[in-house]
RNA sequence: GCGCCCGUAGCUCAGUGGAUAGAGCGUCGGACUUCUAAUCCGAGGGUCGGGGGUUCGAAUCCCUCCGGGCGCGCCA
């Protein structure tokens, strides 16, 4: 990248003003680069100065230092002091031609980077327990999981996409007595839903599949019998919905794990007593206690009840080894907001297995709650009060409900109003961008029509100079510094802001450049600025997970 | 009470140490004989919740107060 080349002419110039006695070099400032908002201010500035100045001087005065200093080359056309000591470096126009041949070579590395190199990484998100439909909450989880996934990706981690199912519990007994008792009002007997049952109309549904499935042969089974029946037909319709439901909304993972098969294998026990050869645990009214008091949480907490069923938790630890013995470097945890407070249990975990807390990265997004034109709408999956994932992709597509998720950080809570959200759908950003896309390929099938073709890597870009070209490469320039920023700080958004600034920028070069002229090479030249545009929206937007049509 | 998150334009939200704080929607005014008007141009709109501090420089970091959400189970 260019700002590389850049850091080192400064670096040089740095290194003389050390040899010289005029800096000391002591903690020697990193120097970075950054795009300045306003033209004036050239093409890519440093605050190298002003950090290298404290407490050694003027920092006017060094930047002057430094700019005299620079080695010789040809890439900066001028360098300017300027405000409190800010050094403005002008390119020459060439660089920006580079981003141009770049952004449209399959094999630049445009837009990717080398980060996580070597590094694997697994990422689980939307995981929940098999008792209701896929709601609209876990499409934000799955919107922003596959788009960090995808990220990590770009910026060189392995990434493995994985699903948790919570099959085990209390609620999964209430779940199977809820279906059973579903399966017997079908046949015409009498059955009451548990009271703290599930109550939505799935459940009828299910429980009517389930019947057509196998008939009436548990209408006089033993009742226990019959529970643990409906139980496992029920989850396994359950999971296929959720994986239907998924697909749908273009999220597949790559790892389905089941909390019972970490029951079944001895994984749990395992974990447990591991925990308990390092003195992790005490005994206590009959239950097992894990001391996470003394690895920073605010209290002991349960692993195995006094009714010697395992917590959760306790299988939450031995998930955590089975990530690990997979061999992944780090594990990504996506939770929402309801589940924070779980979080410092969780790390003493990672800490009493004797792995590094830096190794496991817990990030929490915040809720969503659910409104139906204006009117909270207060979500239960047992009262059966849910909003589906596959309802809101039908009343708004796939691609504008994605957006609607990524636009926002994980921290902000997000208020969704279906209502809103159907009317909405046509003002969704997210079009104006794949606009941008299909407006690029209209104007080449139209090039391709009239035999002209629209090949970069002998390009006259030195013609592009028109002010809004400029700005369009600018922009271009722009997304591997977006990329890299996004992936690091988990923040899709910054992405969704970015494609949309980029289809801007296109609208204004297209207002104000006909692409397609009398003039050959300036065809040319406008043509790949054209292909590297189309190139860039379409990365940008499959890293969100949004397609990038041709027609629209 | 304690912990985490949030408070930025009328609304929904970006921006977490830099230069004159942005976008979309909404409002008002304008532009289609044109490579796609799902577009473009212009206008209006801000005590960045309040106060104090650190810094050459704070929406951004620290303290404090106010307001809102979530959590504080041998539930998941």
């Amino acid at each position: 990248m260019i700002t590389k080349t850049l850091a080192d002419l400064v670096t040089g110039a740095l290194e003389k003003l050390g040899a010289e006695g005029v800096l000391s070099m002591d903690g020697a400032p990193e120097v970075a680069f950054e795009r300045p908002k306003r033209r004036e201010h050239g093409d890519w500035a440093t605050n190298v100065a002003l950090v290298a100045a404290k407490g050694q001087g003027n920092p006017r005065a060094i930047a002057e230092a430094i700019v005299e200093r620079l080695p010789d080359n040809d890439i900066i056309d001028r360098a300017e002091v300027a405000g409190p000591g800010f050094l403005n470096f002008h390119l020459a126009p060439s660089w920006l031609h580079d981003v141009v041949r770049r952004a449209t070579d399959p094999y630049s590395g445009f837009g990717r980077h080398r980060l996580g190199e070597g590094q694997s990484i697994n990422v689980e998100y939307v995981s929940s327990n098999p008792t209701g439909p896929v709601n609209v909450v876990s499409g934000r989880h799955a919107a922003v999981g596959d788009s960090v996934s995808n990220l990590l990706e770009a910026v060189g981690y392995s990434v493995t996409r994985e699903f948790y199912w919570n099959d085990m519990g209390r609620q999964i007994e209430l779940f199977g007595a809820s279906i059973a008792a579903r399966y017997l009002q079908h046949f015409g007997l009498e059955a009451d839903v548990p009271e703290d049952g599930y109550r939505g109309d799935y459940v009828i549904e299910i429980a009517q599949g389930i019947a057509r499935e196998v008939g009436d042969k548990y209408t006089d089974a033993d009742p226990a019998e019959r529970d643990r029946a409906m139980r496992e037909l029920g989850m396994a319709r359950m999971l296929e919905a959720a994986r239907v439901s998924l697909a749908r909304f273009g999220t597949s993972f790559g790892v389905w794990t089941l909390e019972s098969s970490l029951h079944e294998s001895g994984a749990l026990e395992a974990g447990l007593e591991t925990l308990r050869r390092g003195d992790w645990t005490y005994e206590e009214e009959g239950a097992l206690f894990f001391k996470s008091s003394e690895l920073g949480d605010d209290k002991d907490r349960v692993l195995v009840r006094s009714n010697g069923q395992p917590t959760y938790f306790a299988a939450d630890v031995a998930y955590v080894r089975h990530k690990f013995e997979r061999g992944f470097d780090t594990l990504i945890y996506l939770w929402g907001a309801d589940h924070h407070g779980s979080v410092p249990r969780f790390m003493a975990v990672v800490e009493a297995l004797g792995f590094e807390r830096k190794r496991v990265e817990v990030e929490i997004v915040q809720m969503v709650s659910l409104l139906r034109a204006g009117e909270a709408v207060r979500a239960s999956k047992r009262a059966g009060v849910i909003v589906r994932l596959d309802e809101l992709v039908d009343e708004v597509g796939v691609d504008a409900a994605r957006y609607t998720f990524l636009t926002r950080s994980i921290d902000a809570p997000l208020e969704f109003d279906i209502e809103l959200a159907k009317e909405q759908a046509p003002e969704n950003p997210v079009f104006y961008v794949q606009y941008a896309h299909a407006r690029i390929c209209s104007i080449l099938r139209r090039a391709a029509g009239e035999g002209v073709e629209a090949t970069v890597s002998d390009a006259p870009l030195e013609l592009l100079t028109h002010i809004s070209e400029d700005a369009l490469m600018r922009k271009l320039d722009s997304f591997e510094v977006v990329v890299l920023e996004a992936a690091q700080r988990r923040a899709p958004q910054r992405v969704a802001r970015y494609v949309e600034e980029l289809a801007s920028a296109f609208s204004g070069f297209y207002r104000d450049c006909q692409v397609l002229t009398e003039d050959e090479r300036l065809t040319h030249a406008r043509l790949a600025l054209c292909v590297a545009t189309k190139t860039v929206i379409a990365d940008g937007l499959h890293l969100l997970g949004v397609s990038a049509p041709e027609r629209m």
